[in-house]
DNA sequence: GATCTCCTACTG
DNA sequence: AGTAGGAGATCA
């Protein structure tokens, strides 16, 4: 009996192996089905899954069939298929869940791939005898606009006509409309190329000279005017012909830059963010397959666009921590945006005042040309940066006599303050005065380890930041009875409250993830203080580039934790946070000054940062790094486990370890000696060894080589999934892991 | 005794 | 992940 041809399939399921099926009735695979959506049942329910390969029924067991394609050609296919290949592969993540990851939700779901061509409506000859004698109201006003807009697009419908589609619903119903497809795009009406500064342009000549695959390190004060540079390597990669993908920080995507690249580049600006619809995401992914979107700005996920026209990918604020994925499938979009730029050989940008530690080693091994832009914009000056000892001082919701004195300062002088306290909510604890009692989260404390709830909602709500419980204070302590309950230590709502009360005559504005959320609000925070005098208060959501130009002072007012933080990549968080903080101040003509409010004004770091700056900083830190075996010098795995049981987590990656261990002992290891390479450290309690009522451990494995810790997670993660426990605990890999939380 | 919850096995 | 079947806990 002849052998029958089946499909290979990818299911976004968290199991480790491909899945084989018949083909649907009728259907003869062929290798051009290799990268199709596909339906298929999957035992009780239906999945959709991607083609990986035709294979041959060995005859055992009959195969079920595919129910049917749901594309008449691949979605995935190229480099975007290779590059997604090879992810799964670095990350050792099943491939159905990394495709599951990389298509958008719709198209995951089985969706059609959305129609992207644009669309004119006319007004058809029996609407224009019509128009003389239509009654008065929308569906007039509308076809009267039609009728002097002939093939006006549903875009530029939307954006002069609100509300259209009901009156054209009525035309049409009348045969007075007719839509018809536009083939040839809105004419593209770019500004002038802006005014570049000598080192601007020769960075944008050195990006748009580049041949082939070449990253670069824009390096560039805040300040700078990288936006200027990216903009004059877009435009030139649209005169091209080709796309450009623009990725940047969850918070960094705003109406204001998109109108600002529309207006340069005269394209339609094709945005990708978490305030999208369904079909909105799945508009803009079909749009970049099709090569209609020659410009995509989005966040973390949109480095998993398809690209057929690529000529140019730019990874804005390459530092932020946003680009890694934090749950499910944890990749870094900007170390996959290189991927990418690799396979499709076109150059790649990576920008920032601040450049992570690993970006700066690559352009010191010359792997990455490095560009650096060194003044500020428009003649602002760098703020001056005073470290303010605040030892022994009295303080009003952590703010000291002299922080006070400079707000009130730079209101008097017509000048907004910034205060950055990097700690939401009213408190970071509830203490009872008389008997020592505090507030703690019952789901996330253990008999060692304490989780604190955070007082929120003016010491009327508490919080644990850690697994989210609220909960109402209690009037009296809960151990005595007794009513001296105290929030403890600042957060930024107690220090606003504060302010507000201080400086009653000015507007404060406290921003933060519990003020701040929905797409907009940042930017309604910013605009309703405008350029009037004003305080604002906030957590590292300051940060961000935002322009204030009329923001004269920076206060930073509890840093110390971060000083003394067990995590190796604290310090350089920390440095770039004060970085990034202290360049909100004097951004245009006014000069910016920076306050520093500090226990330990002697503490390496502020003094390396203040004397010699981010670079002398980062230096320090690079050999600091060197010596201790961390990255970029070395390249970690994290293995997470958790459970409700509390001694199965340990005893699951002891058992990981021991198969690693094992693994590293066989002589028929390609790779000799591996044993020296490889470096354990647990497993161990997680630093916050409980959430939710989960207790949690981790086992860090590293090496000073990638090959050699690869190798021995490809070997250890079939073992893994074979474990019994593996099904039992709740575990995850973490390839580079960006901190050890 | 019926319903709810937790645990476990399995998907081609 | 989602689904289902079985064992033990909970309820009136």
């Amino acid at each position: 009996m002849p052998s029958d041809p089946t499909l290979q399939l990818a299911l976004p399921v968290p199991l480790p192996q491909l899945f084989d099926y018949a083909p649907p009735e009728g259907h003869t695979p062929q290798s051009a089905d290799i990268g199709r959506r596909l339906r298929v049942p999957f035992g009780k329910r239906e999945l959709v899954g991607i083609v990986t390969a035709i294979g041959r029924n060995s005859g055992q067991q009959p195969l079920r069939p595919a129910l049917g394609f749901l594309d008449p050609e691949p979605l995935l296919h190229g480099e975007l298929w290779q590059s997604l290949q090879w992810l799964a592969g670095y990350l050792h993540a099943p491939l159905g869940e990394v495709l599951a990851t990389a298509l958008p939700t719709a198209l995951r779901q089985g969706e059609p791939l959305p129609d992207t061509a644009l669309y004119g409506w006319y007004l058809s000859d029996g609407g224009q005898q019509a128009l003389a004698h239509m009654r008065q109201g929308r569906p007039r006003q509308l076809a009267e606009y039609l009728a002097t807009q002939p093939g006006i697009t549903e875009r530029l419908l939307d954006e002069h006509q609100p509300g259209w589609r009901p009156a054209i619903r009525t035309l049409e119903k009348r045969g007075q409309v007719e839509r018809h497809i536009i083939n040839a795009p809105p004419p593209a009406t770019p500004a002038n190329s802006c005014v570049l500064n000598t080192e601007q342009r020769s960075a944008a000549e050195a990006i748009c000279k580049a041949e082939g695959f070449q990253p670069f390190l824009l390096d560039g004060v805040t300040g700078s005017g990288k936006t200027e540079v990216y903009l004059e390597a877009i435009a030139a990669c649209l005169a091209r012909g080709q796309q450009a993908l623009v990725l940047v920080p969850e918070i960094g995507l705003t109406p204001q830059m998109l109108s600002r690249f529309q207006r340069r580049l005269g394209v339609e600006i094709h945005a990708l963010h978490s305030g999208l619809s369904d079909g909105e995401r799945a508009h803009v992914w079909a749009a970049a397959w099709r090569g209609q979107a020659r410009v995509i700005v989005g966040t973390r996920s949109s480095v998993f666009v398809p690209l057929p026209k690529a000529g140019l990918i730019i990874v804005d604020e390459e530092h932020d921590g946003s680009y890694k994925q934090f749950d499910g499938i944890r990749y870094h979009a900007r170390d996959f945006a290189l991927v990418r730029a690799k396979a499709l050989n076109i150059p790649v940008v990576l920008g920032s005042a601040t450049p992570s530690l690993e970006t700066l080693a690559n352009a010191r091994q010359g792997r990455f040309e490095r560009l650096r832009l060194t003044q500020r914009a428009a003649g602002a000056s760098s703020p001056t940066v005073r470290v303010m000892d605040i030892r022994k001082r009295p303080l009003q919701a952590g703010l000291s006599p002299e922080a006070l004195q400079a707000i009130g300062d730079a209101l008097a002088a017509g000048g907004q303050a910034l205060v950055f306290k990097n700690r939401r909510g009213y408190a970071p604890s509830l203490l009872c005065h008389d008997c020592g009692w505090s507030a703690s989260c019952p789901r996330c404390s253990t008999e060692s380890h304490v989780s604190a709830m955070t007082v929120h909602h003016h010491g009327r709500r508490l919080q644990c930041h850690h697994c989210g419980q609220r909960r109402s204070s209690p009037p009296a302590c809960p151990a005595c009875g007794g009513l001296a309950l105290q929030p403890q230590g600042n957060g930024t709502e107690r220090i606003e409250e504060y302010l507000a009360e201080a400086f009653a005559d000015f507007p404060v504005i406290r921003i933060d993830r519990s003020s701040t959320q929905g797409r907009d609000a940042l930017q309604k925070h910013f605009d309703s203080l405008a350029r009037e005098p004003g305080i604002l208060v906030g957590t590292q959501m300051l940060a961000k580039g935002h322009d204030l130009p009329n923001l004269t002072l920076v206060v930073v007012v509890g840093i110390d934790e971060g000083l003394y933080s067990a995590d190796f990549r604290s310090t350089e968080k920390l440095a770039q946070l004060l970085i990034q903080v202290a360049g909100r101040a004097g951004r245009a003509s006014k000069p910016g000054q920076v306050l520093l409010q500090t226990h330990h004004p002697e503490h390496p770091l502020l003094q390396t940062l203040i004397h010699g700056g981010y670079h002398a900083f980062a230096e320090a830190e690079l050999s600091e790094r060197e010596a201790a075996g961390f990255p970029p010098f070395a390249y970690l795995a994290l293995l997470r486990a958790e459970d409700k049981q509390a001694e199965r987590p340990m005893a699951f990656l002891q058992h990981a370890r021991q198969l690693v261990e094992a693994g590293l002992d066989s002589p028929s290891l390609p790779f000799h000696g591996a044993a020296n390479v490889l470096g354990f450290s647990g497993p161990v309690p997680a630093p916050h060894p409980r959430r939710a009522g989960y207790q949690r451990a981790q086992l860090l494995i590293s090496a000073s080589q990638r090959k050699p810790l690869h190798q021995a997670l490809a070997r250890l993660l079939p073992q893994l999934y074979a474990l019994p426990e593996a099904r039992k605990v709740r575990w995850s890999l973490d390839i580079d892991p960006l901190d050890l939380h």
